[in-house]
Order: C-alpha cells, then sequence, then structure tokens
RNA sequence: GGGGGUGCGCCGGAGUUGGAGAGCCGGGCCAGACUGUAAAUCUGGUGUCUCUGACUGAAUAGGUUCGAGUCCUAUCACCCCCA
C-alpha cells in the first residue's frame, strides 16, 4: 500500500491524500459505506459505483465467517470475486462484535469464546484466526482483533483490556506476517488504538500503535456513547501521536459534523452506518441539515428530495420516498440509502477539495452547524 | 312488512357470570432514538382540560338497581333470515 499526501490545511491538520491498493485508487479523506455482510444494505454494487462513486467499502470477518462460511468466501476466489466488487475493501475483525453482542461472549487472554448470533454455536476468535479469517476473505485492508470497551467504563478495566488488546496486537501481526496473501493480492494490517476516554492510556495505546510500523493506524472505541467533545478530545491526543505519514482511521465515525471535525483533527478515513441505517429509518442528510422524512410536514412537498444531491436525490421527491418509507416499501430504502451515501461521498469529496484550496478550516466552521440543523 | 342479531378509542380483534375501565392485543397515525450493522429496528404518544391532577366516556334517550358497558323500554344505524 502507498500513501501520499497531496495537501495540507493551513489552520488545521486536515489532509487530502491518495492510497493505492491493488484493487485501485483511494483519495482521502475518505467516507467507507458499511456492507459488513459484503453487501450495503440496500444498494447494488453499480449504483455503489456509479451513482455514489465510492472507493472503498467495509466488510466484517465476523459475520461472512459465521454466514455464508470461510469455505464459500474461499472456493469463490475472495470477497473480490465472491461479491463482484472488484475496488478496495476493509474488512472488521469482529473487534466491535466483542462490544456489541456483549451478552453472547466470553473474554480471556487467549480470545473470545462466543456464541453465534444466528444459532447460538459456539465459536472462538483469537488474535491468529482472525487474521486467518481476514486473509482468506481477501480485503485490502485487514483489521487488528481488539476490544471495543464499552463507555462507561472503569480505569482499571479499560487499562486491562487496553494492554491485552497489545499484546492480541502482537501476535495478529506475528501471524500476519507468516502468512501469504491467499489470492496474490497484497494486503495490509491496521492496528488500533484503544484506551476509552482516559488521555493516559489513549497515549500509552497511540505510542503502542505507532511503535508497531504499521501502514495504516486506526482509532476505535470511540463513539460508543461518550460526549462528543470527549471524542474529539481523545482523537486530537491520538493524531498527534501516530505517524503523520500515515493513514488514520477513526473507526466507526459519524454524524456529517463529526467527520468534518475529525478531519481537521488529522483523520483520513471513516466508515459509520449512519447513513444507510438512518436512511432506512427515514433519516435524510444534506447540507441544510437533517430531515426525517416520515415528519407530516413532507406529505404533500412535491420537491426534489435533495436539488444539490445526487440523480436520485434530484429525481424523487419529498412526498414520495415518504410515501414508500411509510408503506415500509424496499424502495423508499434504497432511495433513502442512495441518497445518503451520495451526500457523504460529497461531504467528503468537497472537503478534500477546501484542503487542497487551503480553505477547509475556514469553511468547516462555517459548514458544521449548518449540518447540524433539524429540517 | 315480519323475525333474529350487533352497536365503546382512528381501524380490526379480545374481553366484561350486574361490582374499580380513559382500558388489553394488533394495525394505522404522530413523534423520538440510532455512530468499526443481532437494527426495513427500537421507544414513546394517540378522548378533553386550566395536564404532578381532574373531567367526560360503552350508538341516542329514558328506566330498574347500593351499583349498568352488562338488565328493561323506546329510537337510530348496520348485518342476517323470511315475505
Amino acid at each position: 500500500m502507498q500513501f501520499s499526501i497531496l495537501a495540507t490545511d493551513f489552520n488545521s491538520n486536515a489532509r487530502a491524500g491518495i492510497m493505492e491498493f491493488s484493487h485501485g485508487y483511494v483519495e482521502t479523506p475518505v467516507f467507507m459505506p458499511v456492507g459488513t455482510i459484503g453487501a450495503i444494505k440496500g444498494v447494488s454494487h453499480e449504483t455503489l459505483a456509479e451513482v455514489i462513486g465510492a472507493q472503498i467499502i467495509l466488510a466484517n470477518a465476523y459475520h461472512l465467517y459465521l454466514r455464508p462460511g470461510m469455505d464459500v468466501v474461499q472456493s469463490a476466489g475472495g470477497i473480490h470475486r465472491f461479491s463482484t466488487w472488484n475496488k478496495p475493501i476493509l474488512t472488521d475483525s469482529g473487534g466491535y462484535q466483542v462490544y456489541s453482542l456483549s451478552p453472547i461472549r466470553k473474554i480471556s487472554e487467549e480470545g473470545v469464546h462466543f456464541r453465534s448470533h444466528i444459532d447460538g454455536s459456539p465459536h472462538f476468535f483469537s488474535p491468529e484466526n482472525v487474521i486467518e479469517i481476514q486473509m482468506k476473505i481477501g480485503a485490502d485492508i485487514i483489521m487488528a482483533f481488539d476490544e471495543c470497551t464499552p463507555w462507561p467504563c472503569t480505569y482499571d478495566y479499560a487499562e486491562t483490556s487496553l494492554h491485552r488488546t497489545h499484546r492480541w496486537l502482537d501476535r495478529c501481526h506475528a501471524h500476519f506476517e507468516n502468512t501469504q496473501p491467499y489470492y496474490g493480492d497484497a494486503q495490509v494490517l491496521a492496528p488500533i488504538v484503544q484506551g476509552s476516554t482516559f488521555a493516559e492510556l489513549r497515549k500509552i495505546s497511540a505510542e503502542y500503535v505507532t511503535a508497531s510500523g504499521m501502514p495504516l493506524n486506526a482509532i476505535g472505541g470511540l463513539s460508543v456513547g461518550e460526549p462528543v467533545e470527549e471524542m474529539y478530545a481523545m482523537t486530537s491526543l491520538v493524531c498527534d501521536i501516530l505517524s503523520k505519514e500515515k493513514p488514520r482511521y477513526l473507526m466507526g465515525v459519524g454524524t456529517p459534523a463529526n467527520i468534518l471535525e475529525s478531519i481537521s483533527l488529522g483523520i483520513d478515513m471513516f466508515d459509520c452506518v449512519l447513513p444507510t441505517r438512518n436512511a432506512r429509518h427515514g433519516l435524510l442528510y444534506t447540507w441544510e441539515g437533517v430531515i426525517n422524512i416520515k415528519n407530516e410536514k413532507w406529505r404533500n412537498d412535491h420537491n426534489a428530495l435533495d436539488e444539490q444531491g445526487c440523480s436520485w436525490s434530484r429525481k424523487y421527491s419529498r412526498a414520495y420516498l415518504r410515501h414508500l418509507v411509510q408503506s415500509n416499501e424496499i424502495l423508499g430504502a434504497m432511495i433513502a440509502s442512495v441518497h445518503n451515501l451520495c451526500f457523504y461521498q460529497d461531504l467528503l469529496r468537497v472537503a478534500r477539495r477546501h484542503i487542497i484550496e487551503g480553505t477547509f478550516r475556514i469553511w468547516k466552521d462555517k459548514t458544521v452547524p449548518a449540518l447540524e440543523q433539524r429540517l
């Protein structure tokens, strides 16, 4: 993987760059739509590439491992061939599921025993087999196996978890170095900074991750319920420590405003379920603010969803989308998802342009309040 | 025209052997939540008011009773059967 920084903002830590993978280029800062099971819910790959213009997407090792299973993905020749998405893909390790499926798992030094959320069957994830699974999936970027700590959590818990995550990182690294890619395409392993909202722990973790010398670094364990100020504080602190020459990935973030603020702190990569999940629940993001399309006030609004949006957003009306979402029609979820992903894509594209022009900070300060309006 | 049956919330069900209803379930509707997706999910509201509490309410009008959504009478509406 190659990463080049093309421009840096004058009044913030924002930077614009480009990453090169065996499956293509990715311009940063970038938003990666979340396709947990190898599909962005409700959005075809054609639409994703041609209408939305996504450059890289996420998939999840935990979910693909449980279903359809590694045998299927491997016999297809990896996730790119299996899904027909031939641009870069990042797989999450399942560390987040250790957090979100906490009632049905048990963490030990060796790894995590858990039950399938699908059929209750018992399974075991270790740093080694999670790397193995992700190499078999064949994503361009694979994530270290970590524990995403819940918020709030005690200092002691965060510290214990943090050191275990670091030991797991070393095991991930070792297994990664000793394994050849299954499909001949280069893969990179990304370590994850943890430490909850404790500055001291975040610093230790950022230094540990930096010392591991990997080509792309991630920040995890944020946007799990903590106040946004704490999220920004931790992100800022960690960005100052992580290598400036390497891409920084803030996992699971966030709202449009979160993304712009985090870019200004030095983040290059984002992923979040909000644009797709909220789309299915009727929330649309626009430059003027957030629209709840289910609200009665749109009932007879035959204007376009968003005049500044993509071809779909300019074509379909608010009243029509309200009707579709109201009726629980699949097409409603599809249109809303495409709209939101297009908006996120646009947001990042405009942000990048301002970074290159050196006007990011000013533009960001002016834009964020508008993004947070409710329409 | 005769006989029988049924009437309560926006809708559909359930239920009430004369004994505490603003009240069960589902739907609709109105809002809210959602951040490395166990999520096309979840939560709340949905008679009126001067709203931490009151008031009105079981088709309508009477009646019996300590007490009526429940029993009686009349009227109205709808459904079924006969002519």
